[in-house]
DNA sequence: ACTAGTATTGGAAACGTTTCCAAGGATTTC
DNA sequence: GAAATCCTTGGAAACGTTTCCAATACTAGT
């Protein structure tokens, strides 16, 4: 209507029509309902090809009650540690003809609660999230949706939710033994609300790393509040102010490891007077000299079995946790 | 049912029960028709709020003939630009209660097809995508499509869809004027393939910024294919196998860039050795040294103009374009 | 006070499917 | 050859809304 093309869809009526059949032979055809007999199937089918008869989703849903759709919620899409999380999730939800609602938080929680609502009333199959928080208030947002959920890198207690995980214990502590090894002491933390299972298990990485050599880890050089690049370089700023500065950083997330590098720069201090590993990867940080080492995350993986999560939960599957390996890139020696 | 919590969804009869009055009555209040009572209005309000109803987006889609929903299709996902894109579009589209279904094209036409057979049936009010190619191929999926099309630095030719259109020309120019003035006249270009309108009109800046010096841009150095990284690393191996290599490179997108940047690392020539320009921006490029120029594209202004002129389109507005400029992010200088 | 007109309301059709149910025809079994 | 069974098919209800239409209650005009 607002444009000159007419509206020509097809409906299961017309494909009905023109094959002399019943509109529930059809739909019974299409949707691969055993009882037909061969001579309707084939009536139906050229029919329905003749016209390139499409189903109507919105209708097949309502009836269904399933919109083959899911929710996909998280703070920032322009990081692209959750774009690729979101491609490879959605290429594979694909695969099962689900789509895929993209619909930012923005690292609010009121947000993310009326995004809740949104995604309730258009009646998505399920959501993947990587929540804001872990706090009660967005607990009650969850329990009021009855579809599955699956989180990302979070954890709630209490709830029974499908969670791929991120073991970056591991990870984080090989990257601190690394750095202890090389002689330093004062190895900075900065990363986002401690609040999150992500953060908690960074920093327990990092904790037993200088426990592991009987060390205490210095809590003076913890810093913990969100993932902002600005957060992380007023810390940078901050923590190069100390009488006993850090001799080397980890910084959690992309905005952080941004912050931090910028911070850097600023105080021009040389990635060789600092050593820096960020807890995540960037694609281009192999360019940088000397090149970033960091702990690796695996995004396209973990979307990829986000997704395969939720179809196991929309098919009545039981809620479970996978956990991904992280692994500490050194490129101190790669640079051959 | 694959969860243990009941199934308590809420629906407009039973506000109806509640308040005591017809069920068209409570949909009357719901949606602001203006027939109502003050009495009726208050009874229904307060039930509706008492049960927490929302209602059924599904029903008053198909029941509406609108969904209120806005296919995204890109070739990817991951590409900075692209998500940053998605981004500030999602957020302006919510705010009038618009959600947007995000659907990778992979820079596939067939898959691009496809997807437009999904987004159909899906019965979205609208695609907002930047398109794989502008092949009569394509043309065909898009004339196939009724609902409202915006299209992100593409332009079909005889087919009237809005477009938010990047003025790369003036950008490449200034870049390439730049780099002829500092004495370069071997300049290569690499970038997407030529049959899309942000090639052309970033190989216009390039060729007319030669010919402002009455210079004839170098055939031979122009190398058009497609903005992987693969692409553009071997045409970086090539160029320098050249009798006559460049001494300057532009290259387009985010995959060419790094596929040159990585390219001229594998061959051990460094930045100050060749000047490369890269045709985006991407967030770290200051933090490389040097510092690397680039001409920046604004996909934050695209993504929010995107979705206004969806918008217009679904109210039954004309179709246009709207050009946005790129600017030329000199860093030589910036390295105060 | 009676009629014409208007404001408000309830009932039912419609959106486009899927699926239940019953009926009819074909096949089998005794 | 008739009864019982199975397979296939068509008709209609259902999904949860919005909106058309007709009916009622109310207001105002003479």
């Amino acid at each position: 209507m607002a444009k000159g093309k007419k509206e020509n869809r097809v409906h299961i009526e017309d494909v009905a029509k023109r094959a002399g059949v019943a509109i529930s032979s059809v739909s019974r055809v299409l949707t691969g309902h055993k009882a037909v007999s061969e001579s309707m199937r084939n009536k139906v089918e050229k029919a329905a090809l003749d016209l390139g008869y499409q189903p109507d989703h919105l209708a097949q849903s309502l009836r269904r009650g399933s919109t083959k759709t899911i929710g996909f919620m998280i703070r920032d899409i322009m990081n692209p540690f959750f774009s690729i999380i979101a491609q490879s999730c959605e290429i594979e939800l694909r695969k099962s003809h689900y789509s895929m609602i993209l619909i930012n938080s923005a690292g609010s929680e009121s947000t993310e609660k009326s995004n809740f609502g949104v995604l309730k009333s258009r009646r998505v199959d399920g959501i993947i999230s990587s929540l804001v928080s872990e706090s009660s208030f967005t607990k009650n947002s969850l329990n009021s949706f009855t579809a599955p959920i699956v989180l990302l890198d979070r954890e709630i207690s209490g709830l029974t939710t499908s969670s791929v995980l991120c073991d970056h214990t591991s990870g984080v502590f090989d990257a601190t033994k690394y750095l202890l090894s090389q002689g330093h002491k004062r190895i900075a933390f900065i990363s986002g609300p401690e609040n999150i299972y992500v953060t908690r298990n960074r920093l327990d990485g990092y904790e037993k790393a200088y426990e592991s050599l009987n060390l205490k880890p210095p809590k003076d050089l913890i810093r913990l509040k969100d993932f902002s690049e600005k957060f992380a370089k007023e810390e940078t700023h901050k923590l190069f102010k100390m009488s006993n500065p850090p001799t080397a950083i980890l910084a959690g997330g992309i905005g952080s490891s941004g912050g931090v590098l910028h911070g850097l720069k600023e105080l021009k201090i040389d990635l060789n007077q600092v050593k820096f590993i960020a807890l995540d990867e960037w694609p281009f940080f192999d360019l940088l000299s000397p090149g970033l080492s960091s702990v690796h995350r695996d995004p396209e993986t973990m979307g990829k079995y986000a997704a395969k999560l939720m179809l196991e939960l929309i098919n009545g599957g039981k809620p479970k946790s996978i956990l991904i390996p992280t692994t500490f890139k050194n490129r101190d020696r790669a640079s051959k």
